[in-house]
DNA sequence: CGATGATCGTACGCATGCTTACCATTTGGC
DNA sequence: GCCAAATGGTAAGCATGCGTACGATCATCG
C-alpha cells in the first residue's frame, strides 16, 4: 500500500474536530452508521404500541407489494429485501411468532415454503405505513430539496460502490 | 468492474417502483439502512485479514485518541461513541479478548474500569488506519463534492432530529 | 435411470446494538 | 456519620444481519 498523502482541501465537510487520523475522512461513513442506528431505533419506539418493528413493517410491506395473493417463497423475499437466506428466514419466523404471516409448503415444489400475509398482517401493515409516513415527514420536514436529491445521489452511489466491492473482494455469492 | 458511470441526471431520485405506499417517500431511510449496512460489510471483509472489525477499529480509534496514555473509563468510550453502556461494555470485553486492550480498575475509585489499548492494539490500528483511509477513498472517489457536502448537511439534520425525537418520545436517559 | 449440481430452507455461532434489572461504589444532603 | 441518589459495570434477553454447513428437493446431463 504506497499511499501517497492525499490533500486535506478537497472540501469543507470535514471541518472541525480533525485532529486525529480517523474523524475526517469517514465522517460521511459513521453519519450513515449513526443515522441508521437512530432510525431504527426512533422507528421500533414509533412502531412498538403497534408490536412490529421497523424491519418488519418494511419485510411485510414487500410480501403485500409484491404478491398481494400468491404466496411469496422466503428467497424471492430475500432478494426483494436483499438480504441474506438466514436473516429473511429469521425475519419470517418472528413475523409467524407475531401472527402476521403464515407459511404453507407448496404443493409442486416442497423445497418451498410460501410466506402470506394475514389479515391481522395486512390491518397493521395498514397502520405501520401511517405511522412510517408521519414519522418520515417529520423528519425531512424543510430540508432542501435540492440537498435531498443530493444526498439520495451520493447515498446510492455508495450503495452500488459498495456492493461492487463486496462481489469484488468477498465472494459469497449469497 | 467498469464502474457503472450512471451518475448522469439522477434528479428525479425517486424514478420508479413508486406505485406503491412504502417505497418512494422512504427512499432515503432505507438507502441510508443499506449502505449501513454494506459498509459494515465491505469494511469487515477488508479488514478481516487483520482480525479487527469496523466497529473494534473505531472503538480502538476513540481511545487511542482521546487517551493515548491515561486509560480511559467504559462510561468515557460510551459517551465519546455515543453508545450505551452495554455495547460498549461488551466491545472492550471482546477487544480484550482479541488482546488490543487492557483493562485495569482504578486505585482510587473501584467503580471504574480503565481501558489500555495494548502496543499489539496500537499496532493494528495504524494498519487499520491505512486500510480504512484507503477504502473509504475509494468509496469517494468522484463524487461532487457539493454533494457531498449537501449529504452530510442532509445525515447531520436527520441525525440531530432523530435524536430530539428519541429524547422525546423514549426518555431512557441512558 | 442415475449421478451431479443447483436451489430452498434450516441450524449454529458471531457481531452489534438496545432495554431492563441488578450489584458495587462513591457522593452528597441532612 | 448515614442513608439515598448518582454513577460505573455486568447480566440476561431480544432484534437484526452475516457466514458456514447441511439436509432435502428438483433439474439436468450422460
Amino acid at each position: 500500500m504506497s499511499d501517497a498523502p492525499r490533500k486535506r482541501e478537497v472540501n469543507d465537510a470535514r471541518r472541525k474536530r480533525d485532529a486525529s487520523p480517523v474523524g475526517g475522512e469517514f465522517r460521511i461513513g459513521f453519519l450513515v452508521h449513526d443515522v441508521s442506528r437512530l432510525r431504527q431505533a426512533v422507528f421500533d419506539q414509533a412502531m412498538k404500541p403497534h408490536g412490529v418493528t421497523r424491519a418488519q413493517w418494511w419485510a411485510l410491506a414487500q410480501l403485500t407489494r409484491h404478491d398481494p395473493r400468491g404466496g411469496m417463497t422466503q428467497a424471492e423475499l430475500a432478494r426483494l429485501m436483499e438480504l441474506g437466506k438466514v436473516a429473511t428466514g429469521a425475519m419470517v419466523m418472528r413475523l409467524e411468532a407475531a401472527g402476521l404471516v403464515s407459511r404453507r409448503a407448496d404443493a409442486s415444489d416442497r423445497r418451498l415454503n410460501r410466506v402470506f400475509v394475514t389479515n391481522r398482517g395486512s390491518r397493521i401493515l395498514e397502520r405501520m405505513i401511517a405511522v412510517g409516513r408521519e414519522l418520515n415527514g417529520t423528519l425531512l420536514r424543510g430540508l432542501e430539496p435540492d440537498d435531498l436529491d443530493a444526498a439520495d445521489r451520493v447515498l446510492t452511489a455508495l450503495r452500488s460502490r459498495l456492493r461492487a466491492q463486496l462481489r469484488a473482494d468477498g465472494v459469497t455469492g449469497d
